[in-house]
DNA sequence: GAGATTCTCTGACTATAGTCAGAGATATGA
DNA sequence: TCATATCTCTGACTATAGTCAGAGAATCTC
């Protein structure tokens, strides 16, 4: 079998066995696209606009589907005290009951599954769960080329000092670091990434060319997003940027509290040099030859 | 988070990002009905009932998504030759090729999921998948009392025995082993089971009672359904009927062959006792006490 | 304050999905 | 051979899902 055949055999089943979870609101006497609205609405209320860009839909067939609701007396929709154009609908007491009995509904069909496994076929399930779904939103992430004086960099920036500022001992003050310029981190001097996930920015990195070799800064990866491969991937696209201007080697500077920094790299092929450079914060100096070895 | 959340947190996340695969007929100047078919129909045709049956399909609703496929094109649909009043619908090679489209778009996606993610990621997702698919499919499996006469028991009997011929040196004859008459094994003497998997039997075992200690006899599974926990199962069910009519012990005979058995009986807490019977082909008897030890 | 813009609602419309009750042709059993 | 059953098709019907073009009220911009 391969890889596709198992990824699509897989859908088939999971879509068939967990996705009947979804179908808690059929079966009710509801139509989906009200169910749906139930559902997501939020409990503190929402405004329509924003109701129709997240559900997607049609201005005059949300404002129906409100009404049905309505009359069924689970929602409430009323003007907006700021701006009386605008609408916001909210759930009623009965409306939250009513989606208590849907969450009740759901829970039971999840439990479903796992009542027939035994405690170590459970965790074993959950196991493997946990895995196809940090592994599916590692495949969501993706690497965007950015201007580092924007805000997605500005945002990665400032918690990447906040992190170093936490792990060193001494704290960490930019001030007292090397100076890196926006222009040198950007083309053409150099390059910024920054990786999104779900229109999020969870990550960073930055290369600096020098001619014939490159100099990798400031790889920073959000805690919610660790585990998924991420600083890989970032420090694999930098080496290729880097590579395209014709660097045959990579440089970088690290400190000796990021010890999952450290194996990161030496696992990449980082090989620990002499000091490069007088970066009052680092300890460990590494080089990556990007032509195999050859010099 | 618990157990229930953690399934429904990776169905949402699944149907999301896999789901899409399914929605391969979308997109497509076609309705999902249509699509459906199009997609559901086997290669060398079918009956118009079996279709209905299959599909859940109405009547008179199949009947006009035929004649929309077959006015593209796709589809022809010819009486049957032994039966008049049937009716047959098959691919025309346009048909064939317009699936082939299809499930080639689907492969795309599904490869886009693993696209994204390196060597090693994806060797744990894969892996992740199938344990995933493993474990909800043996969810899916449920065991069923039935008649040992009946053709239920009849097939995994036969099935049963045809493992054991392959599995001794000396092959097995069941005339020569002692004898295990229906009515030893269904009510009120004891019973039987078989394993169901997708209205598939793939499994059985039955009990023998015989006052304070009952009898395991002829527990099979299917190779093609081994790794689902459904021996355990079976065992563990068989126990419990045993219990209920009053056994304090179960006991069970086996052959040196069938050392997958053995270590599972030993892993379930069965000891070897001597023999308790004149079994021929057996070479070991074992106990498991249901009182917890106490005599 | 006029004109442009934003926001929601209403009415009119289309396609899909699905159900139900026969009609007509064919097969089957007594 | 006749009554009964089976199989598919047609016509009539309903509900859902969704689109589109304004109308009317409120707000923003100049």
């Amino acid at each position: 079998m391969t890889e596709i055949e198992q990824v699509r055999r897989f859908n088939r089943l999971v879509t068939q066995r967990v996705g009947v979870l979804d179908d808690e609101y059929l079966g009710r006497a509801r139509s989906v696209g009200a169910s749906r609205l139930l559902w997501e609405l939020p409990p503190d209320g929402a405004d329509l606009r924003s109701l129709r860009a997240r559900l997607g839909l049609d201005s005059g067939y949300l404002t129906r589907l409100l009404g049905r609701l309505q009359a069924e007396g689970l929602v409430r929709v009323d003007v907006d005290r700021d701006d009386k154009r605008v609408r916001r609908a909210r759930l009623t007491a009965a409306g939250r009951r009513e989606r208590e009995t849907l969450d009740r509904s759901s829970d039971a069909l999840a439990e479903s599954l796992l009542a027939p496994l035994s405690a170590g076929q459970r965790r074993r399930l959950l196991a493997a769960m946990a895995d196809v779904e940090q592994l599916l939103t590692a495949g969501l992430a993706e690497l965007r080329l950015v201007d580092p004086g924007g805000p997605l960099a500005t945002y990665c920036w400032e918690q990447y000092f906040a992190t170093l500022n936490a792990a060193f001992d001494a704290g960490f003050d930019p001030g007292a670091s090397r100076k890196v310029d926006v222009a040198e981190v950007s083309e053409p001097h150099g390059a910024t990434l920054v990786a999104m996930l779900r229109e999020e920015p969870v990550g960073c990195g930055s290369v600096k060319h020098h001619g014939d070799w490159a100099e990798v800064k400031r790889v920073w990866v959000a805690p919610s997003a660790r585990g998924l491969g991420l600083a890989r991937r970032i420090m694999s696209e930098l080496e290729t940027l880097a590579a395209e201007r014709g660097a045959t080697a990579v440089r970088l500077d690290t400190n000796k509290a990021l010890s999952a920094a450290i194996s990161l790299y030496r696992g990449l092929g980082y090989v620990e040099i002499p000091a490069y450079n007088d970066e009052p914060y680092a300890h460990h100096w590494f080089e990556k030859r990007l032509d195999g070895g050859k010099s």
